[in-house]
RNA sequence: GGAGGGGUUCCCGAGCGGCCAAAGGGAUCAGACUGUAAAUCUGACGGCUCUGCCUUCGGUGGUUCGAAUCCACCCCCCUCCA
């Protein structure tokens, strides 16, 4: 196999579609260094394992030798992307945008080779920007077109509404792509219409349009909205590895082969290996433990993150004891007892005082890992307690 | 600018003068069962100093003993016409 073969098997392993695949062979011979363009929010910082399936494969392009555009959607945050949601995002401040970047690079970092990559941020052509130049932006496209998206169509039928700027926000991410002379942009598949308008963009900036290459979202850990922090269903590549770890093992059988599937470097063979040892019997959740020590070493620093936190989890979850590391918050009584209900909102292990209550009483809270019957309890100033709700929420309290 | 339809608790969606903190479903949370899986069952699901009280049904004001429900004005969304 020759090295361009080799390299072109190893950038489609995973991924959804690449448009167009002949061109991408053809840079790929021509020996350049390829500049390879992924735009991120500006607004959301915590990068998740849904955002890794993409800063994966840039990765992977920086191993073959070319340079990652990272590219920071400061402009567009102004906008809001109208994927999906309708909501308005409030617009950043210039100082936000930055600490945000900041916060970005810390961890892409992780992943990515800092040597190899350029953070970019838009609003440094896109503020340069006057009224004529984007209005005629705005007329390469027509509105037939951009109701093609599948999110605008569907927004138009169901009577949701679509402000105008929104149809800007597929333009100017395409006019990115020329401002930066990307050879290659990558998105998940919903930003499929918008990468799209980046080749036409090139195009008729008389630029050879960008491969674009889209991969598969990756379903949060309720198995069925796509991650995000949003939606509450994500798991955070900052996350202590305790609750990386348990995060993992909460996902479902099914889930957990997607996971492999987009997550694992594994071998394929490997994985294939182990889902027909579950076939044959083989209890899945000690399949999953092996997903979750290797997404957790990935993390953490190695094996013995992986190791030390599954052997946590075994403790906690198995034989029922309490974790060791528990963040520790101390309350003002005055020298005087807090009923209950108002300790468990204080520590934040519950919402309000109304929940702690309903709490209480269908036995989902403990102290010092037994079970609290009475909500009238008092807690007297003194020790610390372990405070738990439910399996997953503790706290060390004190009360002063 | 005109005509019509609509805005209800996280989401969908009933309610159309008192029995409404508001049906039903979804999501979520807790409990049981388990492998912190799935499925199932049970319960909860605005807040509080919790057998009671307070705040909520786009906004403001009004009618009424009493309004999510009636009236007026305003805001927003959709459809059609211009």
């Amino acid at each position: 196999m020759t090295h361009d073969a080799e390299a072109l098997r190893l950038i489609k392993r995973g991924t959804e579609e690449i448009l167009l695949e002949s061109e991408l062979v053809e840079r790929l011979r021509s020996g350049r260094r390829l500049r390879v363009k992924a735009g991120f929010d500006p607004t959301a910082p915590d990068l998740h394992l849904g955002h890794t399936v993409l800063v994966n494969k840039l990765r992977q392009f920086q191993d073959l030798g070319h340079e990652v555009l990272f590219l920071i959607g400061d402009f567009t945050g102004m906008i809001g992307d109208p994927t999906g949601k309708n909501s308005t995002r409030p617009p950043l401040s210039r100082d936000e945008v930055i600490e945000n970047a900041r916060t970005y690079e810390n961890q892409i970092y992780k992943i990515l080779d800092p040597e190899k990559t350029l953070v970019m941020f838009n609003s440094s052509w896109m503020g340069e920007m006057r009224a004529t130049e984007l209005i005629q932006l705005a007329a390469t496209h027509t509105v037939a077109r951009m109701l093609e998206r599948d999110d605008f169509s569907k927004r138009y039928k169901s009577g949701q509404p679509i402000a105008i700027h929104e149809f800007l926000y597929p333009l100017i991410q395409g006019y990115d792509s020329v401002a930066m002379k990307a050879d290659v942009e990558l998105g998940g598949t919903d930003q499929k219409f918008n990468l799209l308008v980046g080749r036409e963009l090139q195009k008729l900036n008389g630029q050879a349009p960008q491969v674009v290459i889209t991969m598969p979202l990756l379903e949060g850990t309720d198995g069925v909205n796509k991650m995000s922090k949003s939606l509450g269903n994500y798991i955070g590549i900052d996350e202590a590895p305790d609750e990386m770890f348990g995060k993992l093992m909460s996902i479902s059988d099914t889930l957990m082969w997607r996971y492999f599937e987009l997550l694992s470097f594994e071998h394929p063979d490997k994985i294939a290996k182990m889902k027909r040892s579950v076939d044959e019997g083989a209890n899945p959740r000690d399949i999953k433990f092996e997903l979750a020590k290797e997404i957790v070493s990935r993390f953490h620093g190695g094996h013995k993150a992986g190791n030390d936190a599954m052997r946590n989890f075994i403790a906690r979850f198995r034989q029922g004891e309490i974790p060791a590391d528990i963040s520790e918050i101390e309350l003002a009584g005055d020298g005087k007892a807090l009923a209950l209900p108002r300790v468990l909102k204080e520590a934040g292990l519950t919402s309000s005082t109304s929940e702690a209550l309903r709490l209480i009483k269908q036995g989902g809270v403990r102290i010092d890992g037994e079970k609290a019957e009475d909500p009238a309890l008092e807690i007297a100033p003194g020790q610390a307690r372990v405070f738990q709700v439910g399996k997953r929420k503790f706290m060390r309290v004190r009360v002063r």
